[in-house]
DNA sequence: GATGAATGAGAATTCATTCAT
DNA sequence: TATGAATGAATTCTCATTCAT
């Protein structure tokens, strides 16, 4: 008579399946129609649910996307870090952001497309489009570190981490038209293209704001270490 | 006793007005809801037509954005024509693209936000979101000229165009969120980036593919080169 | 400077000949689409003038088809009357009735389609849709004249009369389809057909109704004298 | 557990009610207004339904004048098929036939309505308007079998067929205005139209083709013969 | 009169969401 | 919980008719 007597319960159990079945349909229909053509109905018509057993699930479409959009986000901030504890310079950083960026896009091509089709609804909704978020708003604690203690020279940052995840997002879509898709390759130009962006930035930077530079500025123990070692080794 | 004396009879103006407004009233409400959320009523409300009026000069909602993108498009490969011709060398050709380009987005603030905005939908319309098209053809015709007789070597332009591109737009957006817009501080920023990028992608270019090299490698008049071939072959 | 100086200025002619356009088109219109899919649109679309311009002639869509089954009506007649005028018996009254009609199907082939396409809309008008109107209520005139005078045995002249029109107007239409149009089987076939037909009512009714037969009914004079001379030769 | 345990749950029951609901509220709106004049809202507004609820069982007007049709039909065929069975002789055959029809138009009277009221509507949508479709189709194989081995004169059955199913109808629909309707006075009517018009087009057959006569041509049991012999071919 | 753009009521249809089963 | 029919507000688009030119 008790219906729930363990707590992975088959009911338990069906309960997740039945999230998943949607979350998957949902991802589907956003990138083919796209979110806003996209109806419930498209929705369940891929599951074998009923249009009113979605709403058990989800208050309503755009939750399914904002959950879709978390899922990605957290696989996407695993990757990052994991991508971030290993860079010992500068250049490893950025490669190793790259890299990590265009294998999640290859490993999960749907969300991905997902994220391209719908980039600018999930801007309005408040959402990160590029799945990057993650990654950028370290790399841009990490720059702005290095500039706070005169590592690197005061480049624009805020133009640095929009530009570097345009650049991601943009290649990310090129790259994914190869078969198979480049990963190393893509990874290649974003970083040669971006470190040697910035070291035009810190020269030019240099030139405009020559007096304030302290020969020796602060170094060691920099924010994460990360980039004032990094510079040293450019 | 013809009806139509003059080519400018009232009507005549009354019609071209009328368009006009739609044309306004349309852009303004595809950057506000969006595009997708944005009904033909909304159009029509902002404006003193009659909703049957709406389809005397649109068959649809998606011809006006057509219309709307078009009109943006002739204004931009205006400009990005003009800044072309002054070029004379790769320096002043990126400098003078990307000025053009966030000149534009300054004058016509609305529909670049429009663009941004609705970023994702015109690229699923097939058209052009960047309102950058012509420009970025045009780039990349000069630097395939120029890798084509070896004045560059082969660095990725199937990337170089779409990123350029990126940079371009997403950093009109956020120049466009300061007050006033520092066209020359963002066109600074994407020219030396860039130009910093393609310096050390030939770089690595050069490296992988040694044998082929002429000694003296691209290097002095290169970039001047380039664009003036370029620009007299158009 | 005074417009109309005479009476049949081209002013008229123009008039008469708008108004004759418009009919033509409306015509060819409410066959193709019939009568409620098509649009006053689509009416003036088959001419040279402006929508306006139709309201100068006609009220509505409504009256067009009016005008267009007066026109009919009034060709109809003229035919029957001759048709009638020349029988002298029973026999020839109904063969040139029906070659009378078949021949106004056959000669103004677009007009019997307009009736058949919107044959239950002209009912519903309260339009006769079959254009038979005047021959019909004549031979029911002499059928009841002639029974009144006990020429004939009172047979069910309200049966009769629709009867008739119903073969005329499927048998035109089925005629119509052959090509060339067989007047004369037609004719003969409907003709045959209701005077046999007639026969055989006579007999039932003699049979239901013998003992009131004056066996030398009021003769003579009968209504127009066709019928009971008719009956004679029977 | 199955959630649908019974075939006649509680929704099943519903959703017949709501579909002969509709139907019915169709079948009315049909006749008055008429077909092209109504809406679906009119349909609609006849029942308690929401004007979405419509559109679960029908995808458009038309579909519903198809279904009511088919109803029909399939009623008129029962009818027509029990007529014909009983049928010893062409005299039965047709009294019956003729009888069955009009028994048809009283007891479904809006049905018949429906039917003249749209009759070309119907016609141009491919449909029979008469509801007689499947008497016809038999009666006519029946002549044709007739006429095939000679019990018939080759009698022009391209013209019979339409001329009976036009004389029904037309008769069906002035016999519906008497009240009560007289069946038997419409069904005698037309059965003596109709045999004594064959009468004669037999003897016309004979005259304009003699020469393959068998000396005791068409005569005595002839009709009994042809019925019978038709009626075991089926 | 002729013109053709403007009007706006109203039609068909969709779809997120609810709710009885 | 799952179901799927019912709901009805909202949307696109049409078209007879008017009216300024």
């Amino acid at each position: 008579m008790s219906p729930e007597p363990e707590n992975s319960s088959k009911r338990e159990q069906n309960k997740a399946r039945n999230r998943a079945v949607i979350l998957e349909a949902a991802r589907a229909v956003f990138v083919e129609p796209g979110y806003d053509a996209a109806t419930v109905r498209d929705i369940v018509a891929r599951t074998k649910l009923a249009p009113g057993t979605f709403y058990n699930y989800f208050p309503d479409k755009r939750s399914v996307l904002v959950a879709l959009m978390a899922e990605a986000s957290g696989e996407a901030a695993t990757r990052a870090r994991a991508a971030r504890a290993k860079a010992r310079s500068l250049e490893q950083l950025v490669y190793s952001g790259f890299r990590a960026y265009f294998e999640f896009v290859v490993s999960d091509r749907t969300t991905f497309e997902l994220m391209r089709r719908n980039a600018s609804t999930l801007r309005s909704l408040g959402m990160d489009e590029t799945g990057f978020a993650m990654g950028i708003a370290e790399l841009r604690a990490d720059l702005e570190a290095a500039v706070a203690d005169g590592t690197l020279p005061p480049i624009p940052l805020n133009y640095v981490a929009p530009a570097v995840a345009a650049i991601a997002f943009e290649i990310g879509a090129a790259m994914a038209l190869h078969d198979p898709p480049d990963v190393e390759g893509a990874t290649a130009f974003c970083s040669e293209l971006c470190l040697g962006g910035i070291e035009r930035l810190q020269r030019l930077a240099a030139l405009c704001a020559p007096p304030e530079a302290e020969t020796e500025g602060p170094r060691g123990k920099t924010a994460h270490g990360v980039v004032s070692r990094a510079k040293s080794e450019t």
